[in-house]
RNA sequence: GCUGGGAUAGCUCAGUCGGUAGAGCACAUGCAUGGUAAGCAUGAGGUCGUGGGUUCAAUUCCCAUUCCCAGCUCCA
């Protein structure tokens, strides 16, 4: 498996140097910078002396062509520091890699006229990048750095064979298709009003109606587990914020204070200090915890304007949030049950494969030292029980914790950032937050910040893609589409979507295009999962006829048949 | 925020090398009364993102601005 995606990287990055080799040739004067194979390709940053457009991608790929043809072979030089120097004189993006490089040598890769700075490895020749495919143009940053100059990136991809390679650019097309913006829009489920503010959703009725049973699931879920609802305002006093830290460390993600009666408030872009005002107002005992409390809490944030993105950034949300309040003897259980509550929920929602990382403290963060390192433990420990696979990320944690984050992987492998589970000893402490032991003394209080979904908006827009608008029965917002054949079966019609509604059903009757053909395509545009068809031989004998919207005609039945169906999978959450 | 591209009817898009614009779908009306993936006809719809400039004349050219898209950086 291993060595596998080892000859994979070997491969792309013989194709990112055979692309910048293809750039210095056609475009002289050209500065490359650094061309690394990544996930699903490679890419190579270019300092061009012209504007460049993804026209001239073609013209590369055909150079690249060239080269290929040639034969060359990739030969691995190790040089001194000095002699590189030389060898790169003109190129100071190489000069300043050099100089970060530690010894006196660095190894080289020449293929044919062409030579790059370079560990490797390579694969032997050029004539191995078969199957390749320039893909998009775009801008990055010199070292990732925003204060730094903006390069141009080209990204290509390659694969041992030409079937692999379709197989991606199918893959990338199916993405396109089923693009939450795109099916949000077909489908009508939300819409966001550019001009009235950007990064703000409105749910449509169909949209809203899935959110609802998102919700109703949630909340239900939360209560079985030990879990009790909490509603919060959206504003309150800067002073708070004060208090929590956030005016110092989330100052950049907050809209601006609003002035009421001489005082400054603040929009919530986080619910933690609600809770813990509420967690505040009477004396805890050890008896009463763990406290699990939880709130669908919208939060706004301050997103710079280049990063939102339909559902999945935006700077209104709404969170699945919960604060549990625990002593440090049930610190490692609550984790514990907290991650095998998000797989449940993530696994009803039809997610089966997840990434999960543990991310450690980072450079700007409240709180000392030594509750940090006891925050990562506990969640460390906690993960190891669970007998999870994790990666840690180091740096990435929040200001005033570490957290455990659950990425989700969609049908098409792509992974989103949704559930996220935090330790935090600094909040408890700037607040102050204790309970009475059975010593009778004072003890600080750990707080655990938990979202399962994330975000209502991202998960949403998720779930859409992750379905491509085929949602399973017990989501889909109209679950039967009745498509009378004539008007005179409107009655009829209008009788059987009582009946289903009366058992808690979602039905709708689809009688506005003329031909029933029409009505069925429609209805399937819609992605409507069953469609019950009333025609005279239905009526006579008191059946519909039904079809899947996934599995064709199933022929006539009795109603009550149908609703046994319906409520199965329903229950099933298929 | 940065780099590049873009903004034309409700949606998807075409177009005018400067003389105020068009298609398909959707919508409305009429015809058709239809049996399992798009019936026919007619009609209504746009100060061509916003503000300024050049010009006899700007949707078109120039500048600014807002927003969108592909990335970068950042993130639920």
């Amino acid at each position: 498996m291993k060595s596998k995606t080892d000859k994979l990287d070997a491969l792309r990055h013989s194709a990112s140097h055979i692309m910048a080799q293809a750039v210095l040739k056609l475009f002289p004067g050209t500065k490359f910078a650094i061309g690394p194979s990544i996930e699903n390709g490679f890419y190579y940053d270019f300092e061009f002396t012209e504007k460049m457009s993804e026209e001239a991608l073609s013209g590369i790929e055909h150079e690249m062509g060239r080269i290929i043809r040639e034969e060359q072979e990739f030969i691995c030089e190790e040089i001194t520091k000095k002699e590189a120097r030389g060898i790169f004189g003109g190129q100071p993006y190489k000069l300043e890699l050099i100089d970060g490089i530690e010894g006196d040598k660095v190894s080289t890769y020449r293929n044919g006229d062409f030579i790059d700075l370079c560990k490797g490895p390579h694969v032997r020749n050029t004539s191995e990048v078969k199957h390749f495919k320039l893909l998009k143009l775009a801008g990055a940053y010199w070292r990732g750095d925003e204060k730094n100059k903006m390069l141009t990136r080209i990204y290509g991809t390659v694969f041992p064979s030409e079937k692999e390679l379709e197989e991606y650019i199918r893959v990338l097309e199916l993405a396109k298709e089923r693009d939450h913006r795109k099916l949000g829009k077909e489908m009508d489920l939300f819409s966001i009003h550019e001009d009235i503010g950007p990064g703000l959703i409105y749910w449509h009725p169909r949209g809203a109606m899935i959110r609802k049973v998102i919700e109703d699931f949630w909340r239900e879920e939360h209560i079985k587990n030990g879990y009790e609802l909490l509603f919060t305002p959206h504003i309150a006093k800067i002073d708070l914020w004060n208090t929590s830290g956030h005016t110092g460390f989330y100052k950049d993600n907050m809209f601006s204070t609003m002035n009421i009666d001489e005082m400054e408030y603040q929009l919530k872009p986080m619910n933690c200090p609600f809770h813990i005002m509420i967690y505040k107002t009477g004396l805890k005992s050890y008896r009463d915890l763990p406290l699990r409390w939880c709130e669908l809490g919208t939060v706004y944030r301050y997103e710079k304007s280049g990063v939102l993105h339909g559902l999945m950034r935006v700077r209104g949300f709404t969170q699945d949030d919960a604060h549990i309040f625990c002593r440090e003897d049930q610190l490692q259980e609550e984790i514990i049950k907290t991650i095998e509550f998000v797989i449940f929920i993530l696994k009803t929602f039809g997610f089966e494969e997840y990434e999960v990382y543990l991310s450690t403290r980072p450079e700007k963060c409240v709180g000392d030292l030594k509750m940090w390192e006891k925050a990562e433990e506990a969640l460390k420990k906690a993960l190891i029980k669970t007998g999870l696979v994790y990666e840690v990320d180091p740096g990435e944690g929040v200001f005033y914790g570490p957290k455990i984050d659950i990425k989700i992987k969609d049908a098409l492998m792509r992974t989103w950032q949704c559930s996220t589970i935090q330790v935090d000893f600094n909040i408890p402490e700037r607040f102050d937050m204790t309970y009475v032991d059975n010593d009778g003394r004072e003890k600080r209080t750990i707080m655990i910040h938990r979202a399962l979904l994330g975000s209502l908006e991202r998960f949403f827009g998720v779930l859409l893609e992750h379905h491509g608008g085929r949602f399973p029965l017990w989501l889909a917002p109209v679950q039967v589409d009745i498509i009378p054949i004539k008007e005179e079966q409107a009655g009829y019609a209008v009788s059987i979507m009582n009946k289903l509604k009366e058992n808690g059903i979602r039905a709708r009757i689809n009688d506005k295009d003329s031909k029933l053909g029409k009505k069925i395509w429609s209805s399937r545009q819609m992605n409507v999962p069953y469609m019950a068809i009333a025609g005279d031989k239905e009526v006579k004998e008191g059946r519909i006829s039904v079809r899947k919207l996934t599995g064709g005609d199933l022929g006539a039945m009795e109603i009550d048949n149908f609703i046994d169906i319906l409520k199965e999978e329903i229950f099933l959450k298929k």
